[in-house]
RNA sequence: UGGGGAAUAGUGUAACGGUAGCACGACUGACUCUGAAUCAGUUAGUCCAGGUUCAAAUCCUGGUUCCCCAGCCA
């Protein structure tokens, strides 16, 4: 029936929610939760796991998603990115009601959750440090070694562990360690830690612990406390499973089931939190929101709008196994959005001066224009038409090789809504490079249709030399010259594939006048180039415009052929 | 070499014993006041080897390859 397989499928974790709820497992709940930490800015690949996650919860009656803060590690941790991630979150249209969590606010429960296990005799302070940890824990086939601390009583368990909490130990001098199986094949169940000392001062709860919950023992109880049914998470995590099943089964408490699937990555782009802070840290971009980046803030700022993520996320599917997908299918989604929606102007990249020697001198003609051929609703607008233009640089060659349909000596094309011109005559510098065209027009073709019907090859964009503006543009390219920026050379690192051609700056372009007072992040399409946003930089005096993506562009490739074969 | 996962066109993803489909990419062509968009078409796939079955991507057996795990990161 559907042409498209996607209106009917449903990836394997909404096949499970569906079963659940068909079998009432959870008394009809749906509640999932996205549960960043807060070190670093969202990125594309976060933006996979908060459309399933949310999108989840939006898909089923009474279904909820918790935006929940994994803050259990003060030392990576701002304010900054809270803030960051709250804004880019919502930017995606995801609502989280008032259901923002943190897994600080819940230190004190597990603690005593901590303390219930102890008294179980499921736990122990351990005194042994970090390295030797590591030493009884054992290798991936041999088994460890049972800590000199494991069976302390339990009264003594309960002191310590109170006196790590007061701040009596120096930090890494003592952790509080699950009692499992130090021959365990699994090395999380290894008897993993659960509490460290950090005497470091928490964004959100300032110096009021100085013990922190390890990932393991929080995320489950984190879990547990919101009461949360389906608790998806990236395949990484699925080692841990049996230590999240371990804590709350230990426990005996609500007890949700974790899911894994695996996390996006994409052509000439990393999406690791680690390298993009190294980006950053580095100097390497101009900050995460760096219109190269592919971090959510970056993306907004290069001009892709909320709807494309979101559709590229419902496009990818969910699954278990790695996969890449390549970059041109996110273009591909912001193309397709930004057609449908952005309102069209005419902007000169590289300018090129034309003269239309038989137009009268100081005469101007307001020529109407489309705003949106996809959308009538968007209306109409008037460009000033004059004597004296600028066109593309690449729209005009002396010599023009075959398929070159544009303009070129003697030929006759069309400047869009307009009129047609022909070159007559070309004029140089002293270094021979082409400064000026002079052409003539045909003043029966106003608005751009010849009343004898006569055709030409093609139609150009242009502005008006007297009424266009200034504006400099940003054109990006892939951040990496190799689709897989990790494929390096023996000692080498991703940053060895950047490419060094990822930003080229413009600062002679021209754009039309309606441009004038263009709010930041405006998102237009510049006829026949691509899409454009207006960077958070511009102001009045200074037009900035990012190219969000080029047009799909035949003559380019056609272009590429060519010289190939000289 | 311990344990846990996974393999379908170039890429990504469907088909849950019954015609291997869709999207992106690439390539044709039509149309066009954007070499865009749109429309029509072409291209190309079940990791391997056995087995069960009228019928296997799907079930069974045995291989191969890839990913994850030895943080007091998440």
């Amino acid at each position: 029936m559907s042409k498209n397989n996607l209106t009917n499928h449903i990836d394997f974790i909404r096949a499970i929610v569906a079963e659940d709820i068909r079998t009432n497992k959870w008394d009809g709940r749906v509640v999932t939760r996205f549960p960043p930490e807060p070190n670093g800015y969202l990125h594309i690949g976060h933006a996979k796991s908060i459309c399933l996650n949310f999108g989840i919860a939006a898909e089923n009656p009474g279904g909820q998603c918790n935006l929940r803060f994994d803050d259990t590690n003060p030392i990576k941790e701002e304010q900054q990115y809270i803030d960051s991630i709250i804004e880019d979150i919502k930017w995606l249209g995801w609502d989280w009601g008032d259901r923002l969590y943190f897994a600080s606010d819940y230190f004190e429960q597990m603690y005593e959750y901590a303390v219930q296990l102890i008294k179980a005799g499921k736990a122990y302070v351990c005194d042994l440090n970090a390295d030797e940890i590591r030493q009884y824990r054992g290798t991936l086939t041999e088994p460890g070694k049972d800590s000199p601390y494991r069976n302390r009583s339990t009264e003594e368990n309960l002191d310590l562990f109170e006196r790590m909490k007061a701040g009596k130990f120096p930090d890494g001098s003592r952790t509080l360690r699950a009692k499992i199986d130090m021959a365990h094949p699994n090395l999380n169940m290894r008897d993993p830690v659960m509490y460290r000392i950090l005497h470091a001062s928490h964004p959100r709860t300032g110096d009021k612990w100085c013990i922190y919950p390890t990932y393991d023992w929080a995320h489950g109880l984190e879990d547990c406390i919101e009461k949360v049914t389906h608790s998806i998470c990236t395949l990484e995590f699925e080692n841990h499973r049996p230590l999240y099943d371990w804590y709350l089964d230990a426990l005996g408490v609500y007890h949700p089931r974790q899911y894994e699937f695996a996390r996006l990555n994409m052509t000439y782009t990393v999406l690791s939190k680690r390298k993009l802070l190294q980006l950053v840290q580095a100097g390497l971009v101009n900050g995460w929101d760096d219109p190269r980046m592919p971090t959510i803030s970056g993306l907004r700022r290069r001009g892709y709008s909320p709807t494309a993520i979101r559709n590229f996320c419902k496009h990818i599917g969910v699954n278990k196994f790695n996969s890449t997908i390549d970059i041109a299918l996110l273009e591909h989604h912001v193309r397709q959005d930004l057609n449908k929606t952005s309102l069209r102007v005419m902007a000169v990249l590289k300018p090129l001066k034309v003269v239309i020697d038989n137009y009268p001198k100081g005469k101007v003609e307001q020529l109407e224009a489309v705003n949106n051929p996809e959308d009538p609703n968007a209306g109409t607008r008037k460009v000033p038409f004059s004597r004296e233009l600028y066109i593309e640089q690449d729209d005009f060659m002396e010599d023009p090789p075959k398929k070159f349909y544009r303009l070129a000596p003697g030929r006759e094309v069309r400047l869009r809504y307009a009129y047609f011109i022909t070159c007559k005559d070309v004029v140089k510098n002293a270094d021979g490079e082409i400064v000026e065209l002079h052409c003539t027009y045909d003043p029966a073709t106003r608005g751009g249709d010849a009343p004898d019907g006569r055709k030409v090859k093609s139609t150009l964009h242009w502005v008006s030399a007297e009424h266009s503006l200034k504006a400099q543009v940003r054109l990006y390219d892939h951040l990496f010259t190799k689709e897989n920026p990790d494929d390096v050379e023996e000692g080498a690192d991703f940053k060895s594939n950047l490419n060094p051609n990822s930003l080229e700056t413009l600062r002679d372009c021209r754009v039309e006048p309606s441009l004038a007072n263009t709010k930041p992040l405006s998102r237009y399409q510049f006829e026949r180039l691509g899409y454009f946003c207006v960077d958070p930089d511009s102001s009045e005096e200074t037009l900035i415009f990012n190219r969000t993506v080029s047009l799909r562009d035949p003559w380019a490739k056609i272009q590429r052929g060519q010289v190939r074969s000289r």
